[in-house]
DNA sequence: GCAAATTAATGATTTATTCAAG
DNA sequence: CTTGAATAAATCATTAATTTGC
């Protein structure tokens, strides 16, 4: 009945570490910018192919990923055991969907990722089970929408107090599919139970 | 947007001056405590279902709001061209979103209007909106909230002018067939078209 | 204190998406 | 590929909250 998954939450299958998943090892500093730490090392990076009018441009802005790499005095780090999307990758990656990537083929995985790791950690496992998450999701709260619209037929379930009983109001028993108010004009779309 | 209209006769009030929206008469009586006013005559009330566990039960305390038609007398009487939610209405939608309600049925809008309307002047359509603006603005604050706390890659970009042309990425032409994640290793099969 | 002026909230409409049925 | 269904995002519009100058 809730659960709007774009709250933030993305719940990313995790196989680092031989699946396993990792314990916070020290207190969460909630004040850190970019929570994408690790003590993972960087993956190797893919191939680099940038087109100058890439879509990703407009989201490129020069950052300084490398202070922490360069003195391993590592502060009291996090260790993440799961990946999760800065900002910037994450309205890129739901611009690409927009757009219409679905299932990204190998080198648009590559190239997507390649991409996003200027704006933080990020591997081509997480690009690719974020489209596979992203697109289940969808259609699933798609589903729900539907279900709960449509359905409340059958549904004669526990509902809280919240939920009343069907009664007859009265009017005449259907449900209400749609409706807008236009030109002073209230437009109804019934349908009858 | 769909709206919702629980009723059409009653629908007939709102389109009462040909529909045009309606200006302020008068000064505002600033201390009215139920500021639902309206030059409106009040609408017959429905069938009066009350469950004795119901949620509403709780909220329901016996108001008069027929001493304005006893005397019609009226004083400086405002024309409020929209919807104001009485507090009572507001704690009980609050209590309800709280408990988990974010998009109502057609039954349950009918419902929690015909029990709210025992504190004011309220139609199917202001539940219907008020879900509707409460569970995005309520996304959207949470989602500020998580851009500025982990936001530090400032978008200073105000890129009205160049706005992205690039419509897709560089697509293989080609269909996946199936693709998984094993031991940190992304297969993708993919078939040519 | 009190309204006019201004700003913040929020009710109501319009627009752009989504999946999937045809 | 097109369209139906149903939003959720974006926007518009009006009301409340508040600030401000007397």
């Amino acid at each position: 009945m809730m659960g709007y998954e774009e709250d933030g939450e993305f719940n990313m299958v995790d196989s680092s570490f031989n699946g396993r998943k990792l314990s916070l090892l020290m207190p969460r500093p909630i004040t850190s910018p970019n929570n994408n730490t690790s003590i993972i090392t960087p993956t190797t990076p893919f191939l680099n192919h940038i087109h100058a009018n890439d879509f990703f441009s407009q989201y490129h802005h020069h950052h300084d990923h490398s202070r922490r790499d360069q003195f391993n005095v590592v502060p009291p780090v996090v260790v993440s055991s799961r990946w999760n999307p800065t900002p910037e990758q994450l309205r890129a990656l739901e611009e690409l969907y927009r757009r219409g990537t679905r299932t990204p083929s190998a080198e648009q995985i590559q190239h997507i990722t390649s991409q996003l790791r200027k704006f933080g950690k990020i591997e081509g496992k997480n690009v690719f089970y974020w489209f596979q998450n992203h697109k289940a999701r969808e259609r699933q709260k798609r589903r729900r929408q539907i279900a709960s619209s449509v359905a409340d037929h059958g549904d004669h379930h526990h509902h809280d107090s919240d939920t009343p009983e069907k009664k007859e109001l009265g009017n005449t028993p259907c449900i209400i599919y749609s409706q807008f108010m236009k030109n002073d004009t209230l437009s109804i779309f019934l349908y009858p139970l």
